[in-house]
DNA sequence: ATTCCACAGGAATGAACGGAAC
DNA sequence: GTTCCGTTCATTCCTGTGGAAT
């Protein structure tokens, strides 16, 4: 027998499950897809294409709208000969300033052989280059910026849409379609930006589970050979996904990972719910690691102090009194102990990970304003996520042991390797 | 109505670092 | 090498804030 063989199959087409699948029709968008078309129409005309603005939760469709209808547009275009059409697709997880932005759009714009790197030049050098490749193009370019709303400064959104009128280009004609998952980040905009990205506003509301359950069909009629799937494995995918903000991706994912598990399984020809549910279980972990993964070394103490403290039934607790926990193993890691005001960004950082919940709370003049930290994920999840990342066999072997033991932790937990 | 606690969280600033250009 | 430049993580200083106590 070799070393591998092919899986017994439970999936047709596994792909169909997967982010970059297109589906043929999308499901429940038809008014978003509709308003959509309208305000590309311009590029057809041959006209200075619209600026859109999209927002909605993830998962309810926008860049999938997107994709399918540039895909008709590109299409569609090819048929005039006097429209030449680019499209740039630009994802800006990751890219927090309208720098990073703009060195990505120059290295979109140009072929492998001639990319720059994304630091070291000047702010105005790397938008000349922009404006150079732009216009070299000189037909109608359509950027497409999703998740504009991980960018923390404007620049390149005011830059990009007045291009023309501050004459740095004179071919190209741009539009800008911004995708954003963050309803408040329109409002953060600066007037000015406002007023020139949000020409055409297209709101995403967030799927029911209806809606889910017929997008989790549609892609298992593709995906899964028939009869695989139990009857209640969509429903209750599809009830997670509407618990959870009503996105798609999510459910998707989960009916995935569902998928796989079974397959993993010998002679197992269905899926079931327990693979929904253990498939969930892996998808959080997965999740609560990644989060943890990113943290400063000084993060991981600090969830670590409230570990410990959670052991020890002190949680929910205040910033003032984990305090000195985490100070002790910041000594005993050998680093300086950062400042009250830093730690308090940590927590915050953790609290918007779902690693930890927040309480606010108000004792009024003899206690003031505070907040309460706790623990909100699965002990064992954060410890098993934690481990991977510190790879530190004291520190999970102390643990392990107040665990067995269920009594409280002491500070003594080794840290001698932390780093 | 006013006072006031204890923290939340914004803003300014700086050190360290990687990369480009000279 | 040195000089710029942008980013990240940190410190320092500061103003804002909600509601119990007066």
């Amino acid at each position: 027998m070799g070393l591998f063989e092919r899986d017994t199959e439970i999936y047709k087409n596994r792909d169909a499950l997967r982010e970059d699948y297109q589906p043929a029709q999308l499901v429940g968008r038809d008014e978003e897809i509709q308003m959509y078309q309208t305000a590309l129409q311009p590029v057809i005309n041959g006209e200075q294409p619209n600026n859109v603005f999209l927002y909605g939760k993830t998962g309810v469709g926008k860049t999938a709208a997107t994709r399918y209808l540039l895909s008709h547009l590109e299409e569609d275009a090819s048929q005039y000969d006097d429209i030449d059409l680019h499209l740039t697709f630009l994802n800006c997880d990751g890219l927090t300033s309208s720098y990073q932005i703009a060195t990505r759009l120059v290295n979109e714009l140009r072929d492998e052989t001639n990319q720059i790197s994304t630091t070291g030049y000047p702010r105005a050098t790397v938008y000349e280059m922009l404006w150079e490749d732009l216009d070299e193009t000189a037909g109608t370019n359509l950027i497409v910026l999703d998740e504009v709303d991980h960018v923390e400064d404007d620049s390149i959104l005011y830059q990009l849409p007045r291009a023309r009128a501050n004459n740095n280009l004179s071919a190209a004609k741009i539009g800008i379609i911004g995708i954003s998952n963050d309803f408040s980040f329109r409002d953060d905009l600066s007037p000015k930006v406002k007023s020139s990205l949000c020409e055409q506003e297209i709101h995403f509301p967030a799927y029911d589970a209806g809606d889910l359950q017929k997008i989790l069909e549609q892609r298992a009629a593709v995906a899964f050979h028939e009869d695989v799937l139990d009857d209640a494995v969509i429903p209750l995918c599809a009830a997670y996904g509407a618990k959870d903000a009503g996105d798609a991706r999510q459910s998707i994912d989960l009916l995935m990972k569902a998928g796989d598990l079974a397959r993993e399984e010998e002679e197992t020809v269905t899926v079931t719910e327990t693979h929904v549910e253990a498939g969930r279980h892996d998808l959080e972990r997965g999740r609560i690691e990644e989060g943890i993964s990113g943290l400063t070394q000084h993060g991981h103490l600090v969830l670590y102090s409230l570990l410990t403290l959670h052991l020890q039934d002190e949680t929910p607790i205040r910033s003032r009194d984990v305090r000195p926990r985490y100070t002790s193993f910041a000594q005993r890691a050998g680093r300086d102990p950062l400042v009250p005001r830093r730690m308090r960004d940590h927590l915050s950082e953790l609290a918007m990970l779902g690693l930890v919940s927040v309480t606010e709370r108000n004792e009024g003049r003899r206690g003031g304003t505070y907040r309460e930290y706790t623990l909100d994920m699965d002990l064992d999840l954060i410890l098993s996520a934690l481990d991977d990342v510190l790879n530190d066999v004291g520190v999970h072997d102390s643990l392990q042991g107040h665990l067995a033991a269920g009594e409280s932790t002491d500070e003594n937990a080794s840290l001698t390797e932390f780093n």
